[in-house]
DNA sequence: ACGCGTGCCTGTTGGC
DNA sequence: TGCCAACAGGCACGCG
């Protein structure tokens, strides 16, 4: 389950196993995996990786595939003139192969690589795209198709990004309960499950509370929280649950410090209360029936 | 128009 | 020990 800082460790895992590679050639190994620009296959077999970043859950590599097309920036991303970008669901990931290596058991999409901009085309290695439940997706686009696709343009603020006044605004607005709220990546960009529990844990927030019945105060602490949440787990490469790893392999830590995600019936680190689990907004939800408040 | 429920997927876990 | 239901969950989609 990849959330904003899995991407993010990701992204900054992968940047220098690739960037500066040339993609030689692409094998679809499960179709459903490819959910947009098949027909731009042959031009991303002639394109270059300059950049390894992140919007929200997506991975994004920006190419250059054709020399005299001028890069065209997609607003909020590095200006490219071809996009490879992934959403990487729940069993997304990434791993460099040595030349050769033959696919496995979920194995999706392979890339081969080779060096860039020379005529020597010697494969450096191959980027596998492994994906277990097959949820996730990849999709080739051209900047306008970038531009035009809706889960793209609809995407909300980056929380790391973004002031806490504004972070407070875009979980105040609209109907519907706080942790609805921090998972609408059409108000935030990045926060799954674990984090939304953990954030509203750490500013003392029921999860079932009723957005619009929370303070100024209460929405700023949360503001504040998630941000720190993210921070920390960013800091330690992410939480390592079931099958996450990062594009070198490695696993992150931030699960050692979880204080309600995955914990119900356990003790509260605080006060310890037992963790209750419940269904919110159609999620798994654990909190501390003392420590977080509904207002 | 927005909130809610369901389907997509496969591997792991826990109960009987 | 073996079988099977429940569960993990982001997002598209359809319904009311």
């Amino acid at each position: 389950m990849p959330e904003l800082p899995e991407v993010e460790t990701i992204a900054r895992t992968l940047a220098p196993q690739v960037v500066g590679s040339a993609i030689t050639s692409v094998q679809v190994l499960h179709s459903a995996s490819l959910a947009a620009g098949a027909g731009l296959l042959p031009a991303l077999a002639e394109a270059r990786i300059r950049q390894v970043t992140r919007r929200g859950k997506l991975l994004v590599l920006c190419l250059e595939h054709d020399r005299d097309a001028a890069p065209v920036p997609v607003p909020g991303l590095p200006p490219a003139s071809l996009y490879l970008v992934f959403h990487l669901k729940m069993t997304g990931s990434f791993f460099v192969h040595p030349p050769g290596t033959a696919a496995l058991k979920h194995t999706r999409l392979i890339f081969d690589l080779g060096k860039d901009g020379s005529e020597n085309t010697l494969a450096r290695g191959r980027l596998f795209f492994d994906d277990i439940r097959a949820f996730g997706y990849c999709r080739v686009m051209l900047p306008k198709d970038f531009a035009a696709w809706n889960f793209f343009t609809s995407l909300g603020l980056e929380p790391l990004d973004a002031g806490n006044e504004a972070v407070a605004q875009a979980l105040g607005r609209g109907g519907g309960n706080i942790k609805a709220a921090l998972l609408d990546q059409r108000r935030l960009a990045g926060i799954g499950n674990i984090y939304a529990d953990e954030s509203l844990f750490q500013a003392k927030i029921a999860p079932q509370a009723k957005t619009s019945a929370l303070s100024r105060n209460a929405l700023l602490r949360l503001a504040v929280a998630l941000k720190a949440v993210l921070k920390q787990s960013v800091a330690e490469c992410g939480s390592s649950i079931r099958n996450y790893r990062d594009a070198a392999g490695n696993v992150g830590s931030f699960q050692n410090n979880f204080m309600v995600y995955g914990r119900k019936g356990e003790k509260c680190r605080i006060c310890g209360t037992a963790l209750l689990r419940s269904t919110v907004a159609g999620r798994t939800t654990v909190h501390c029936p003392r420590c977080q408040k509904a207002p």
